[in-house]
DNA sequence: AAAATAGTGTCTATGAGACACTATAGT
DNA sequence: ACTATAGTGTCTCATAGACACTATTTT
């Protein structure tokens, strides 16, 4: 609507004659920092690397992007690939493109973050080549840092700068944790309101009101009360909960 | 510390013979959301493209990441080229990545967003090449959306999904206001309370109680009394503050 | 003096934490 | 009956909003 009227033919030709590799261009990766929760702490899914460079290394599942998928569907895609999971809780959490982040060229890569029920890993921690690893964060608040990985022989070894990625993803479903449905993603579908409590102390690492948090939770209307309850436990039997999907939103 | 000793001799090979160019690779740029704010209005900083496509139509500020700048240097290299702006403040907002987002080809953008004090864009509305428009926002709360923009003849079409990316940009400090010193940024260096209650009211897009607006910032300790008090008002001059540098955190 | 905004003190409503109490399961 | 946890009712405390009031500038 402003200037003269566009000559279509021009741009049709300018684009026909579009030479993408007339520049040099750092490679685009994703890698994907997979949290879940078992006994009070925070796990994450690490993969171990069988080429250079970190050969031998752990690192979080990752590829380059392909040329016609979005950058979510190459997260899900190598999410699938390398750790077997498919249809999991996934959000973009930062991109990090630090120039010699990689030794091998320029990779700039856009990390995601998953979030799964601990049902969904069980088992992994026996295998050799997708391990879960505890996640131990040297801190509390909102400093942020890398975190150290704590494997079955003693503190994993993370490639490329994994470790800030994975701090970063910790920080970050800290900080969504009351206002966004994050803690049921950690969860069965049916759960009780004990176990989501256990949920939010363990993300936040510190401990909650129990009365409090009670009167949040079931005041936010995200929670359905589906009328059982726990089975085989030594104790009272508590509410089973469902999320409300967000669709009553 | 796990397998066999690494052979330093072999990777450095592989590294050596490593050829980026044997897979088709998206290309990577960065486009930067730059905000202002003035008449109670947000503004954003947008540029006139001479080249296909989209020649003619406006667009933030953008470019291809270089392979020896990261990804913050880009953003900061574009503000300066393309809009003259630097040591603005400047923060990684989302990373755009849809396969058809581009037609020359698959191009993933970066996006950032900047904050300037109105003070560093005025003039810009008269100027042909680099121009400041009003951000209409189509919404309240968190639902979200791509943006208007109101120019000087009517509503300016937009490049790309450079829309959304305005809008996700207003969203994110939306999101952020009330536990990042986000208001400071739009303001110059010292200033009054009134004006930063403005600032939070026009991003916010609701009014504020005054008493309990002061409290908060007074109590927040990001606020430094200046003892000295604005000039040429009709009115009692208020006092001028200034932002206590993080430092102090 | 009038007008306009800056800034203070106090009351009230709301929501979180603390605590006491009752309820219901297993042993 | 005893133990452990689920779940409820009530009090208190901290914080935001409402409102009344005083203070200080220009016209």
């Amino acid at each position: 609507m402003d200037e003269r009227q566009d000559p279509h033919q021009e741009e049709r030709q300018f684009l026909a004659g579009y030479d993408p590799s007339q520049f040099d261009r750092p490679s685009l990766a994703v890698d994907v920092a997979t949290l879940s929760l078992s006994q009070g702490h925070l796990w994450a899914l690490v993969v171990k690397r069988h080429a250079h460079p970190f050969k031998g290394h752990w690192a979080l599942p990752g590829g380059f992007v392909r040329m016609d998928e979005s950058l979510e569907e190459a997260a899900e895609r190598v999410l699938g690939d390398k750790a077997g999971l498919s249809g999991v809780f996934l959000e973009q959490l930062y991109t990090f493109g630090d120039p010699d982040r990689d030794p091998r060229t320029r990779i700039i890569t856009v990390a995601y973050y998953a979030l799964v029920d601990w049902g969904r890993l069980e088992g992994r921690q026996a295998d050799r080549e997708a391990l879960v690893a505890r996640v131990h964060v040297p801190w509390k608040g909102e400093t942020g840092g890398p975190v150290d990985l704590a494997g079955p022989g003693g503190a994993l070894p993370l490639a490329f700068d994994h470790a800030d990625i994975l701090g970063m993803a910790v920080k970050r479903i800290r900080g969504k944790l009351d206002y966004a449905p994050i803690g049921f993603q950690l969860l069965p579908s049916r759960f009780t309101l004990r176990q989501l409590q256990e949920v939010h102390e363990t993300i936040l690492d510190s401990p909650l009101n129990k009365d409090s948090f009670r009167r949040r939770m079931l005041a936010s209307g995200l929670l359905v009360a589906t009328g059982d309850r726990e089975q085989d436990v030594d104790h009272r039997p508590a509410e089973l909960y469902r999320f409300a999907r967000r669709s009553a939103i």
